[in-house]
RNA sequence: GGUCGCGUAGCUCAGCUGGAUAGAGCAUCUGCCUUCUAAGCAGACGGUCGAAGGUUCGAAUCCUUCCGCGAUCACCA
């Protein structure tokens, strides 16, 4: 990084001198394999400014950089392509630079704005399915990501524990449920509220199903089924506070946390602080009022209020209904204001909700910018792709889910085979082969869900499972692993000083050169909120320490000084690996 | 219908701020455990980068149109 901007300087100056035009820019790309040389300049750009021959210009300029920086110790010339040749001189000094730090790549905590990631954010009538678990995964790894690069984070949700889905649990319970608790049914917290969400739903089709034979229409019956009426009945009694049904509501809630906290806790994930939907739904109604009279909304003549978003190429959104109660945009607009209240030093918010909700997200934003926020320009939506499964769209109401508790445990029984198969633990207890199995079981999940663009759609087949081998994280849990092994039989070699007076071996250069990429990749991961990115650095540098280490003897080395610098780099890059996994949320072994 | 996103090897994905013969993994096949953990390494096979135009010295990458898949356009959340 720092040696391109120094070759940017220099190149620039070699036109100067050399041709005697001043350049723009300079481009320059990684020298690819089948080439000599570690950085290339392209030449083709110049030849808006310079005339003449690419390779005879590109040829000129790798003379000069030759003379004239230190760091350059070859090149050559292919077409219009420049490609350098950097001094293991260069690569040595910059490992030496790096050798102490810790967290090498992390920018200094707290040196940029503050920023709060929300995600999750669940409905408290059912258990976490594989869906929330890309959400929760790639909003605490974007979190990390952006801790790493220097901001401070705020991490929360906003947990939907209010509604019409609720009630219908409520009802089913009361009516179904026979008193039954999670202590006498032995069931998650979750499950159990889940369990009567989809007794709900059986009676409620049923109901239907029974209007319709009764000679009803087919939409008049969903709308009157009885036990749907019972449940809107429900709804309305818990906002006008009925003790009997607040009190019913907050048991089945507190069933529901306790199970969701095992799931967050199992899944590694954390929040720093909760917002609750019945404590926000009515936020944001005054700001509406105000807005209306800054003339950023207009009210219809029925009385509700709206916001016109022609201009923007959007439609008209509603943001008041007639009646006056919020919509959902209401209690968006207001949460959004209280939790800069709440945090003053927030400056910039991360959504992290699916792509279904693209368009509510845009106009939400537009909204706050209309209402004169300043901080509504550095509000984004993290919206990823659905999880599918073969047989389609997830449905909580008819069971077709992958249920996170069960995919958790799953991977670990996948990972406790496969590590039993291979049998290289003994002297393991029990206990340490437990947390192993997890260690492996969530890494191989969350690499597996963490490594695609979130924008993609995940097609997750249950059939076929989660890899544990090539591009997943076991693979790179076990290299680490690998240098662990190697740095406990070091010895002293671990800590001592590295000299830079030898010839390095191309593998290690190459390693050297994917370790000085990681800084940049940390920020880029920020900028695009892209776990993604850093997925797939470190399995580069995994890649090339493989090979690396099948190619190069590192404790077998008979010069002391190749002997520790080895050593030194192997333990460089296993900190590279535990920091850039950390990012993700995965843990890495000692052994495996 | 309008808007947004996606479409790269049989499968799962990189690459997308334009640059050299488009890269990995899985699967299939071939080698490598008397040397630091074979969940590994080395190699073979496999591609009209959805299609067609355009911009450019140069396009998987940018623009236009079309096709396919998905989402969204509620006084639901």
């Amino acid at each position: 990084m720092e040696l391109q901007q120094v070759l940017e300087q220099k190149v620039k100056e070699a036109a100067n001198s050399i041709f005697k035009t001043d350049l723009p820019s300079v481009e320059f790309q990684p020298t690819r394999k089948d080439f000599e040389g570690d950085l290339t300049v392209v030449v083709f750009p110049m030849l808006r400014t310079i005339k003449g021959n690419p390779v005879e210009i590109g040829t000129k300029i790798g003379q000069y950089l030759q003379e004239h920086v230190e760091a350059i110790a070859k090149f050559n010339v292919v077409k219009g392509f420049l490609n350098l040749v950097v001094s293991d001189y260069y690569y040595l000094s910059f490992f030496n630079s790096i050798l102490g730090k810790e967290r090498f790549g992390y920018q200094e905590p707290n040196s940029k704005d503050a920023v709060m990631v929300e995600y999750s954010s669940p409905n408290t009538n059912k258990p976490l399915h594989l869906g929330h678990i890309r959400n929760n995964l790639l909003g605490y790894s974007v979190a990390e990501i952006l801790k790493a690069a220097g901001h401070k984070v705020y991490k929360t949700q906003i947990i939907n524990d209010r509604g019409i889905h609720i009630c219908k649990s409520m009802l089913a319970w009361q009516k179904f449920g026979e008193g039954e608790t999670p202590e006498s049914s032995g069931l998650k917290g979750d499950h159990l509220v889940g369990k009567y969400y989809v007794e709900f739903d059986k009676t409620y089709k049923n109901e239907v199903a029974q209007l319709i034979s009764d000679g009803k229409e087919k939409a008049l019956a969903e709308k009157e089924a009885p036990i749907l009426l019972e449940a809107q009945e429900m709804l309305r009694k818990w906002e006008a506070g009925d003790e009997d049904v607040v009190s019913l509501w907050k048991k089945m809630n507190g069933w529901v946390y306790e199970g969701f906290d095992t799931t967050y806790k199992n899944l590694g994930v954390d929040f720093d602080h909760l917002y609750y939907e019945s404590n926000t739904y009515l936020l944001g109604r005054n700001v509406v009022k105000d807005g209306l009279e800054k003339g950023v909304f207009f009210k219809k003549e029925d009385g509700s209020v709206w916001i016109d978003l022609t201009e923007e190429g959007l439609d008209e959104k509603i943001v008041l209904r007639s009646d006056g109660t919020a919509v959902y945009m209401t209690q968006d607009i207001g949460t959004a204001i209280q939790r800069v209240t709440d945090f003053p030093d927030i400056n910039g918010m991360v959504y992290t909700v699916g792509n279904e909700q693209d368009y509510h997200f845009k106009v939400l934003f537009l909204i706050l910018k209309r209402l004169g926020y300043s901080w509504a320009e550095k509000l984004y939506h993290l919206s990823y792709g659905m999880v599918d499964l073969p047989s389609g769209k997830m449905k909580s109401r008819e069971g077709t889910v992958v249920d996170a508790d069960d995919l958790i445990k799953n991977m670990e029984e996948t990972a406790a085979a496969i590590s039993k198969d291979l049998g290289k633990l003994e002297g393991y207890s029990e206990e340490e082969k437990k947390v192993l199995y997890r260690t492996i079981g969530l890494g191989a999940l969350k690499y597996y869900i963490l490594k695609v663009d979130p924008k993609k759609r995940i097609l997750f087949n249950p059939e076929e499972s989660v890899d544990f081998q090539g591009n997943t994280g076991p693979f790179i849990q076990y290299t680490y692993a690998r240098i662990q092994s190697i740095l406990r039989k070091a010895g002293d070699s671990t800590t001592s000083a590295i000299e830079n007076s030898f010839a390095l071996h191309p593998k290690e250069k190459e390693l050297l050169k994917q370790i000085q990429l990681f800084p940049e990749k940390v920020l880029e991961a920020a900028n695009d909120h892209s776990p993604a990115l850093i997925a797939n650095y470190t399995y580069d540098l995994v890649k090339e320490f493989n090979s690396f280490y099948q190619q190069v003897s590192i404790l077998g080395e008979s010069m002391t000084i190749k002997r520790n610098f080895r050593v030194q780099l192997s333990k460089k890059v296993g900190e590279v690996i535990q920091d850039a996994f950390h990012l993700l949320g995965i843990q890495v072994p000692e052994r495996m």
